[in-house]
RNA sequence: CGGAGUGUAGCGCAGUUUGGUUAGCGCACCUGGUUUGGGACCAGGGGGUCGGGGGUUCGAGUCCCUCCACUCCGACCA
């Protein structure tokens, strides 16, 4: 490809409205441009990307056994209500409706439209498992979209969903999806970690979320330094020690606390740990109030709750529900409080006398027991890890970390296959459900996270299998003849041995185009020039490095195909 | 949805507080010339519903009302 007659439009300025490197970076490449909140063009290079990267998926994905369909982006709500999400998934869901007033929505995922195409067409357990996949553009009305394609609202996935006869096929199905993924993303260069993770609205048994480890990552994940155990917080368990001392408390006494609210307030003021008070937070869940209660410096985990409750909804309380429930906010606690629900953090249970909220305006209690003064109606582990606390698997030191999700693994069992009647005969003639699995790849947020993971001052570093081109041959001076003429040469060469190659010809000044080279981030710059063409010589520069080589004319073809073959 | 901010040429911005000639700067673009190894220089030129609508005023980019869009924080979501 020339530069002179692609488009690549490079800016030399960031955009005002971006905030993360990536989006500054993909915008001012001439990768991709905004329409509107959180929609973007794909430009010929960010395209060209794209579908590197979806190459990749395809052919890992076919190596595993799944098999590429096409589905569509607008689906009906008759399928949505089916599966009972039309009105479980929330404004998330874009719906709209047709000139005949009938309901639509554009798919934010295709469970319903899979299990739809498959139910009319697998009858017998003969013809499972089966793996569909597509690539596709999806759209998520989300309620803030940001960071570019990091969390846009349309974005392009991989989706894949596999059927299996029983719980055994579908773990196998699960296990070898899994393997698919790691080799995926090991084939993209990224730095990963496939963690555990909470299974969300999708709902199932158990699931993987895979992460590009990134500063700028909206997930924090846990990863031992010891074994091999990586998880998401969200899902940390967090194990505690059993209380060994003496439980010796004095009786409970009220005291007056003028106006302390925060933990931190009232541990200064009654000259206690904050390890010593106990915070009490009041949730609304599914209608209901519930209290919480937790170590005065450690942070509630609200997808544990969620689960241990198995709940629908879950929320902080509001400030009438709280008044209604406890007393004025900020002094909340376990001692008379106006609930049935009472849960306690597991930690709590390893001390005693501590300082809780009365319930009453500018008063805490001092001395509490939590057996002998409150009715506690069970301990769970509630609680955010910390990176003072063990790994759960094996005690050693664990770390905190930000990551970038960019592909996530469901088991999902026969959560749609029964809700959609998609039913198989076994080898017994039973009718069954099928076993379901779904795995998805956001491939345009991929894009957005190896761009997160390599760059630098002056623009993208891309690995060579994301890059858009393999190659950039930099004709420095077009209108030296010598130049021009052994730059033509060396370009139909590249391309003629299968190197992907954008030829810079443009009529523009040497400065120019290096910035423009290292901006677009290619990983190998072939750089044609009067002085070293003078010494029957031309230089590589490896962008990743900043290393150059001056090589002989002749050779450079065989170096450049060396390089590449290195690095694959 | 709550809070904060922004909207002036393709991009980045000044001007708005205190209303007053023809709305400005840098980059980009067009023409001519010089230049050519890290975002050149000189000269000339084109491009504006000042986010939209309404109002106040002799006069509005500037003041008032209203709507819209975008960004950030939070809530939400996975």
């Amino acid at each position: 490809m020339r530069w002179s007659r692609y488009y690549i439009p490079t800016l030399k300025e960031d955009p005002a409205d971006a905030e993360v490197i990536s989006h500054k970076l993909l915008v001012r490449a001439g990768m991709i441009r905004k329409l509107t909140s959180g929609i973007y063009t794909y430009l010929p290079l960010g395209l060209r990307s794209l579908q590197k990267i979806s190459q990749i998926i395809r052919e890992e994905m076919e190596r595993f056994g799944a098999i590429e369909i096409l589905m569509p982006g607008v689906q009906p709500a008759e399928l949505w209500q089916e599966s009972g999400r039309w009105n479980a998934y929330g404004k998330e869901l874009l719906r709209f409706k047709d000139r005949h007033n009938r309901d639509y929505c554009l798919g934010p995922t295709h469970e319903e439209v899979i299990t739809d195409l498959v139910r009319g067409e697998i009858k017998s357990y003969r013809q499972l498992p089966l793996n569909l996949y597509q690539i596709q553009m999806k759209f998520r009305d989300e309620i803030r979209p940001r960071f570019g394609l990091m969390r846009g609202r349309e974005f392009l996935m991989k989706d894949g969903y596999s059927f299996d006869k029983d719980e055994e096929g579908a773990v196998r199905s699960y296990q070898n999806m899994y393997k698919a993924y790691q080799s995926i993303f090991k084939r993209l260069g990224l730095n990963y970690r496939a963690v555990e993770a909470d299974t969300g609205q999708i709902g199932g048994n158990f699931s993987h979320e895979f992460m590009v480890l990134a500063d700028t990552g909206e997930d924090t994940i846990v990863v031992c330094e010891q074994c091999d155990y990586a998880v998401n917080v969200e899902k940390a368990e967090v194990k505690v020690g059993s209380f060994s001392g003496e439980r010796a408390c004095p009786a409970l006494k009220k005291v007056i606390t003028p106006a302390r609210h925060t933990v931190k307030e009232v541990a200064e003021y009654l000259n206690v740990d904050e390890t010593k008070i106990v915070k009490t937070l009041l949730y609304n869940v599914d209608g209901r109030g519930v209290a919480v209660l937790i170590r005065g410096d450690r942070e509630l985990n609200e997808i544990k709750l969620k689960n241990k409750l198995r709940a629908g909804e879950v929320r902080l309380a509001s400030k009438a529900e709280v008044e209604q429930w406890s007393g004025p906010v900020g002094f909340s606690g376990p001692v008379g409080l106006k609930l049935e629900e009472i849960y306690a953090d597991l930690e709590l249970a390893n001390d005693t006398d501590y300082v809780v909220g009365a319930n009453e305006k500018d008063c805490h209690f001092m001395h509490c027991d939590l057996t002998r003064d409150t009715k506690i109606s069970a301990f769970y582990d509630l609680r955010n890890i910390t990176e003072t606390d063990p790994c759960p698997k094996c005690g050693g030191k664990i770390k905190l970390t930000k990551g970038i999700e960019v592909g996530h693994i469901f088991k999902l069992g026969t959560k749609y296959s029964e809700a959609m009647q998609a039913f198989f005969l076994d080898e017994q003639g039973r009718e069954r459900p099928l076993v379901m699995g779904c795995y998805g790849i956001g491939v345009s947020r991929v894009l957005a996270a190896c761009i997160e993971q390599n760059h630098d001052q002056y623009g993208i570093i891309f690995p060579l299998p994301i890059a858009p081109f393999e190659c950039l041959l930099i004709a420095l001076n077009v209108k030296d003849s010598e130049v021009r003429s052994r730059s033509e040469v060396l370009y139909e060469q590249l391309k003629s041995q299968g190197v992907d190659v954008l030829f810079d010809d443009r009529d523009e000044r040497p400065g120019f185009k290096f910035k423009d080279a290292d901006l677009i981030g290619v990983p190998f710059q072939v750089i044609v020039g009067a002085k070293t063409l003078a010494k029957g010589k031309v230089e590589i520069k490896i962008r990743k490095t900043g290393e150059k080589l001056e090589v002989p004319f002749e050779q450079c073809r065989t170096i450049i195909q060396e390089l590449k073959n290195k690095i694959n």
